[in-house]
DNA sequence: GTCTATATCTCGATAGAC
DNA sequence: GTCTATCGAGATATAGAC
């Protein structure tokens, strides 16, 4: 038996959905409570407004989709497993939920006051430490000799967009990939997991 | 002297960077209008609409931005050298217009029916090639031995993904980068030029 | 071609019955 | 808590004078 959420529950699920696919502005209150399959005046009740909604959404998708990431960094490895766990945990937590990165992205970029402040927020209360364990990461690793001496910023975005990069734009990629008799999108990722990191961990040790 | 353009290339160009910033339902037709110091009925007079205007901002944008790319990958060289060339070529030409990735890519996501029919046809009228140059020179490296066997496509995506993702993410990025007192952003689009380029070479060739 | 005024419509939000 | 009906703001679009 399917357990009934409550009907916040399903509009927070339903708000997520919609405002992931189709943005800020794009989404409307209607379409999520079609989503929910909940009277759009239940999504007043329970979050006031569609901004209140909106932000909520975006804090939970920032933190369940992102919030742990950094737990991937904690044991202590040669950077070349540590590597090859990141990339490898990383892809699979985002193809679980596709569109996360670009629906974060995106928000930041339209530059609005009020994700500023959210975000700020979010940043202090999750203690989302990935870019410095990261960094701290490549510099030990740089230091052991295990790999050259390359800037940890630039590595660490060359890392993370590899991943990233392919779901992002994949509605694009697919316009070229899906001529391809040969394509088959869940083997193709987990060649890419193995393929980013060869690349990458060639591309920078001693 | 300023040569005073037409009025519909006022508008155009104030759509663009309207819809480029704030996206096609975030971007209003008032603020249009405003930023190109027109009045607003003269939007619909040209444009018939707002939906109108906008796919014609999503067509500019494309070709301007991305549409003669490949031409940087005609020369006969060393796929070493064709590399370098690409990702500098490529960095340079997205510098000018750092957030035209997002606006392609996030538009994409949305999945609106309107866009991929335009969209569809942008690709025909421009013979947009990128891919297919760029994989059969990959190919031919492969060939050659100047680089291992390596899926090109998984090739394609890694170095446009490491180009383009610090444009993608840099909101996000700056706020982890901006507490680095070191950090100039021309300096650090230069020097990953550089890595990139190093990276990737490194991580496959022979 | 350009502008003002206004019509039309979409959508977020609320009132009030149940 | 839930629903129907409706309000009102704000945005697109048009009419019509110049």
């Amino acid at each position: 038996m399917t357990k009934k959420q409550s009907a916040e529950q399903e509009i927070l699920k339903a708000a997520m959905a919609t405002f992931v696919k189709k943005g800020r502005h794009g989404a409307k209150m209607q379409e999520i409570a079609d989503a929910a399959g909940i009277n759009k005046a239940m999504l007043h009740y329970y979050f006031r407004s569609k901004d209140k909604l909106y932000l909520k959404v975006f804090e939970n998708v920032f933190v369940e989709g992102f919030g742990s990431l950094h737990v991937v960094f904690k044991k202590n490895d040669t950077f070349e497993k540590k590597l090859a766990n990141f990339v490898d945990q990383y892809t699979t937590l985002i193809m679980q939920n596709p569109q996360f990165p670009m629906f974060i992205l995106r928000e930041l970029s339209e530059g609005a006051e009020d994700i500023k402040q959210v975000f700020d927020q979010i940043l202090k209360n999750i203690q989302f430490n990935l870019p410095s364990v990261f960094i701290d990461s490549i510099q030990t690793a740089i230091k052991n000799g295990e790999i050259k001496k390359v800037d940890p910023r630039q590595i660490f975005i060359t890392i993370i967009g590899s991943i990233a990069f392919f779901f992002i734009a994949e509605p694009l990629l697919m316009v070229f990939l899906v001529n391809d008799k040969n394509y088959k999108r869940s083997a193709f990722i987990e060649q890419r997991k193995k393929i980013v990191t060869d690349i990458i961990l060639n591309g920078i040790k001693s």
